[in-house]
DNA sequence: TTTTAACTTGTCCAGATGGTCAACTTAACC
DNA sequence: GGTTAAGTTGACCATCTGGACAAGTTAAAA
């Protein structure tokens, strides 16, 4: 990758991570071209010669994200072991929680705020994604190794608090004295989250 | 209350309901007093008379959503018996979801954003909500009635589950083949979330 | 070297934004 | 019934918005 190649993946990558802040900030109507073209250290019109309107800049951001998510939850399928799978799985979403913590919280507004550009782009995926991990969770439960749960519950349990850390890291920062929990307390938290799902369904 | 003060009291509270919708929408950035106007069914100068600057709205609303939170967390001290105050809880936290599912998306989008408004106007009560709960649950700990957990990452984990429902409804929606989870599947969620915490700290 | 297509960017614009204000109506108190 | 304070509202404004565009620069192909 060179000369004009090089040129374009390197402003692509700085927009998008750019936007990806202002977008987690301000959600896609409070954030501002301007402001992401700043962040991004580039002057506006360069955005828009990437990206033509701010909806394709931001459809693109949360393409990324959920592409990161279906790549996270293929740890999933890693082990016929639903507590090594669990474990896995959570483990990994945590790390993603403090190593790329605007992500999620894009997506998060996004649904939170009724999920305009959600319901046209992404829709398919989610649903693919769920109806895969659904059935792995109700194999398990046929060979015997969960209790019998439902399934879809028992998913938005885990997504719940896994999401939990990224998105309101805020609110968990002023709890603890205004000092972020790091990815030194990680292993406390994933193994937190595990015991609480392993002890619900594991028989 | 006549003339004049139900007036008052009527309009404030038809642009705070307003305020609540459009600011789950859009977040603060986002949403526009024209549009709260319109909602609301009135002038947009009449809400500049109430509400000074947009702002303050926007705290208004968020401070009446932590005081109903407040007051559902009651129901906590309710009970010596963890299982009965947990379940009541939960219950009482879900049935918002339900009747009342503008509020915890407003403030959801300010903790996400970065907790601006937050900051200033609401740290000190919330803090004070998590350091009382905190210490029932650690109470409960030290009476033996529950597993030695540590009582602020479980509070996080109902916190998160609870939440799950509110603020992520449209992808519940998504996944329902679009169907809302109504009023009736609430027993149901909460029975759920209640199982998962219960099997986690009952000894 | 010339040509061409990709990339850059300062400048501009129609429409929207939060908020002001002055003219007005309504209801309460003397 | 007259005065006053509370409430209403259309018109207005400085500023900001997403996006268009034309004049430029760069680098690769001919």
């Amino acid at each position: 990758m060179t000369g004009k190649e090089k040129v374009r993946w390197d402003s692509t990558r700085k927009i998008i991570d750019a936007a990806e802040q202002i977008f987690s900030k301000k959600g896609f109507e409070g954030a501002t071209t301007r402001e992401i073209a700043d962040k991004a250290g580039l002057p506006k019109a360069n955005i828009h010669y990437y990206f033509p309107t701010k909806e394709d800049l931001y459809v693109q951001v949360l393409k990324d994200i959920l592409a990161e998510w279906i790549n996270d939850a293929e740890i999933f399928d890693s082990s016929d072991d639903p507590e090594i799978a669990f474990r896995a799985y959570v483990s990994r979403k945590i790390q993603h929680s403090f190593t790329r913590p605007f992500a999620s919280k894009v997506w998060a507004m996004e649904v939170i705020g009724g999920g305009t550009v959600f319901d046209v782009h992404l829709k398919s995926s989610l649903l693919e994604w769920n109806t895969k991990k659904c059935r792995q969770i109700n194999k398990w439960i046929e060979q015997g190794k969960l209790r019998k749960v439902n399934a879809q519950y028992l998913l938005y349990a885990i997504w719940a608090m896994t999401q939990h850390y990224a998105d309101f890291e805020y609110q968990t920062r002023i709890i603890n004295n205004g000092q972020s929990l790091g990815i030194e307390q990680s292993d406390e938290i994933v193994e937190n989250i595990v015991q609480l799902v392993l002890r619900g369904v594991i028989i």
